[in-house]
DNA sequence: TCATATGGGACCGGAACGGTCCTCAATCGG
DNA sequence: CCGATTGAGGACCGTTCCGGTCCCATATGA
């Protein structure tokens, strides 16, 4: 299925610990790196990517950290995943020339934008709230079967 | 948002233009390459992981080709999707080792399983038969707007 | 039997991804 | 007011894999 790149990966992961801490209470990237278990540079370099998409908001200088800019509730996979990987789009809707001698419309690549919409609408459904714990197991369980 | 490879957005192409040819009758690769202006031996490769999916059985010999195994109907998008990919999943579902010394439970990663599951879920809710034109006008522009 | 056309690999250059490092700016404590 | 702390911003770089090409074996029809 789909591929997620790593980085990206690391900005779910980021995102929902800081959902999972006290409002107002800020987290360095040290402490967010310690805990997850990511490079600290790098870390620091994906929060850095959610700070500009206005997910996280950072305090700086002593005893400064990252949290989040709202409640969990009113961010969005989709907007943490797109704030890493960048508004590419699920394809990049290229436009070739090109000319078929058996059908007179060629151009299935438009269609694209239904699975691009598809595929959104699904991620918009699913907000930071959802991750944080606990693991509901029945979804767990569906989830590994539709995946095997 | 989520990037997918070019080789797999060949693979809806190629699968989408097999689905819009009269049954029975196979697809040469030249004439599908021609048509959507892939290179021969790039759609060659996609053609073979298709195959292998059982989405679509090749006529070898002269006068060979491709064709769909089923009706475009019964094809998802998700099946031609993993059929290029790969059956990789949205994550890796890291099973990294962490300890956190602020929370107890930093195992984020398995709710990937939810979000595997929603974007999932909306691939197969697309078929091959939706793929294939006329493009409806009020969709495409829904598409372009959630993009931009 | 030969031309045609796919199956199944090996192979390779280039772009990106993932990770590191350095310097500057902002904030707090003393 | 000064220095320590912490994030901002960007440059840099090795590795991976993606996209594309090629070669040979196999199957089919004329």
């Amino acid at each position: 299925m789909l591929r997620i790149s790593k980085l990206t990966d690391y900005g779910v992961v980021l995102a929902t610990h800081l959902a999972a801490w006290p409002d107002g209470r800020t987290l360095a990237v040290r402490d967010l790196a310690k805990c997850t278990g990511i490079p600290q540079p790098t870390a620091s370099k994906v929060l850095k990517l959610l700070g500009r998409a206005g997910i996280v908001e950072a305090q700086r200088g002593a005893h400064g950290g990252y949290r989040l800019t709202r409640a969990p509730e009113d961010i969005t996979i989709a907007e943490v995943i797109s704030a890493v990987e960048g508004p590419i789009g699920v394809t990049e809707c290229a436009t070739e020339v090109s000319a078929c001698e058996f059908e007179p419309k060629c151009d299935v690549r438009t269609n694209w934008q239904r699975i691009n919409q598809a595929v959104q609408h699904a991620l918009e459904g699913i907000r930071l709230s959802d991750m944080i714990l606990p693991n509901r197991p029945e979804l767990v369980r569906i989830g590994r079967a539709a995946q095997g």
